[in-house]
DNA sequence: GCCAACGTTGGC
DNA sequence: GCCAACGTTGGC
């Protein structure tokens, strides 16, 4: 069964930039430490469909559709000590944190910004669009990812 | 830069 | 197990 999921990242960490210059080989999907968007990459599959979506700028908005090229596997940054994102308290017997590796599909035809989202119907009920919402990786409905779609070509 | 919303930590 | 303190996210 064919899922659909939404990713946020910062344009400079791990922005469309980074899938176009990435190609085929594709980035690993990892740093994530919230339980909830862990789960939700847990349940990821590879040919997912994914949108990419970015934060905590100036146009924030919809960039781009990704690819699960990847089963979900343990997060090697967790146990990297010289790394931001290591855990002490995972080990590889049981880990703590998950990554998928995903793949630029296509960037959208133009930035959906944030606000279109906030006044379509179909995204009323995301957490993309809740108040004080901090959830990076987040599933979608079909007629979520139609209507983004959709969006980004008017 | 501000501030609201959360999640996590740690004392008790 | 509660809860205050703190850190982080992320829109504006």
């Amino acid at each position: 069964m064919m899922s659909y999921w939404l990713v946020k990242s910062e344009p400079e960490e791990c922005g469309l930039s980074h899938f176009l210059a990435a190609g085929q080989r594709g980035i690993p999907w990892d740093g994530v430490r919230n339980y909830q968007a862990r789960n939700f990459l847990r349940d990821m599959q590879v040919d997912d469909s994914v949108l990419l979506y970015h934060s905590s700028c100036r146009d924030v908005g919809l960039v781009g559709t990704l690819r699960v090229t990847s089963d979900p596997y343990p997060d090697p940054l967790q146990f990297d000590v010289s790394s931001r994102y290591f855990d002490a308290k995972a080990t590889p017997e049981n880990p703590r944190w998950t990554a998928v590796n995903l793949s630029l599909l296509a960037p959208l035809a133009r930035l959906v910004p944030l606000s279109e989202l906030k006044s379509s119907l179909a995204f009323a009920d995301s957490p993309l669009t809740a108040k004080g919402a901090r959830l990076s990786v987040m599933p979608l409905t079909r007629i979520q990812w139609q209507v983004a779609c959709q969006l980004a070509e008017n």
